[in-house]
DNA sequence: TGATACCGAACGAACGTTCGATCGGACAAT
DNA sequence: ATTGTCCGATCGAACGTTCGTTCGGTATCA
């Protein structure tokens, strides 16, 4: 689906052959774009410029602009699934598995904010099969993360009946609320921020309980 | 700011008079319009359709698109403060009122989807002295939240230390992520989820402290 | 008589996309 | 070693569409 570059032989995933290197380079600078001004107002002509090419090279490598943003969320989506698959590994404790997922989250965030910000804010651009195949992998990063909710729930004597759905979303609301307001080289670290946000996420602000009002 | 209603004397902010009434409604439509399809593919001549007007007609009662999104924001981010505001009033646990933050800011937003939402995804569409002013508005209720925030932190023996900017912005995150996927007709009551929230948000999912793995 | 509400038609700009041509390296035939 | 041929990469220029906005005019009503 991705690979066919130029040369004679195998094409890997990474950026073998001047093929690759250069969609690769091209879908960088668009990212960056897309993430600055937003997909809509993200033309053409500003991301051939920033890419150093010409308007029409563009279409050598992109069927369409919405091929283009869709090759940018499907790829990330797919980066950060497998991150996450791989640093789950081995790992049982369903606590630990919450925090492994929410520290992986946010270490990828750290390292390609203007890619999960697109994938964040732009999740309505893409329509017909791009959209549903994107949709794919979202859901299942969704349903590996609410697996790890609904464990950490069922391990927990936790007072009220917390909707599992309403619990993971607002989970993914922190977390993709994050591009909004978070700046790495201001304010604290990532880590220190993945750790808040689990602590939160796990024991609440620590206030104590509210009976009825008399 | 808003009124110069037609006719002689005052005009309420209600519509009050046929200009008010119809520049309401027109503003109504608008807003559902970019909360279906988002504020760049909103074009003016759609909106007009839907409205019931020429497109022409459009500009007698707005300078530009912007303006038009300005006012949209503008005044769903006064009657979401303004209606905080009043329904703080006399509670003095910051508990409760950290209750009423939430469940305020869910019912505006069961009430109010497509504004909440145009107000949570199209903030980057203004610019210049139209942005200011819809961030000055934000910031308030940012700070108003915080404040709360902060009461409860303080009162409460919180383990971890807890950084508040991040705190509330995990609140925000998932209050304002609601639009993604909050349908108040499928699933549980806005009410219900409200309090939920609030729960989450005050004693977390309820888990067995976490000791560092072997 | 004059202001308000409204409209059809047009303008200029920007957009995504396409087309035809050129350049340069790989490679088989001479 | 030279030639001829092909193909991937790239480009300038243009096409047709859609966009926000404007202009001149027409009803309506105080």
């Amino acid at each position: 689906m991705f690979g066919s570059s130029g040369g004679s032989g195998v094409a890997t995933f990474e950026s073998r052959g001047s093929y690759d290197a250069r969609i690769n380079r091209i879908l960088e600078v668009a990212t960056g774009v897309i993430a600055r001004v937003g997909y809509e107002r993200a033309s053409m002509r500003v991301v051939a410029k920033a890419a150093g090419t010409s308007l029409a090279g563009l279409y050598h490598y992109f069927d369409s602009k919405e091929k283009m943003l869709f090759l940018i969320q499907f790829r990330t989506f797919n980066s950060l699934l497998n991150n996450l698959k791989e640093k789950l590994h081995g790992v049982e404790d369903p606590v630990r598995q919450l925090e492994v997922m929410v520290r992986s989250h946010m270490g990828y965030f750290a390292a390609n904010m203007a890619a999960l910000k697109v994938c964040s804010h732009e999740l309505d651009s893409l329509a017909g099969e791009a959209y549903e195949q994107t949709r794919a992998i979202r859901r299942e990063y969704y349903e590996l993360t609410r697996g790890i909710v609904e464990r950490v729930l069922d391990a927990a004597a936790t007072a009220p009946a917390l909707d599992r759905h309403v619990v993971t979303m607002s989970l993914f609301g922190m977390l993709n609320w994050l591009y909004r307001w978070y700046d790495p080289k201001r304010g604290r670290s990532p880590a220190v921020v993945a750790d808040q946000i689990v602590s939160l996420f796990l024991h609440g602000i620590g206030a104590a309980a509210a009976a009825p009002a008399a």
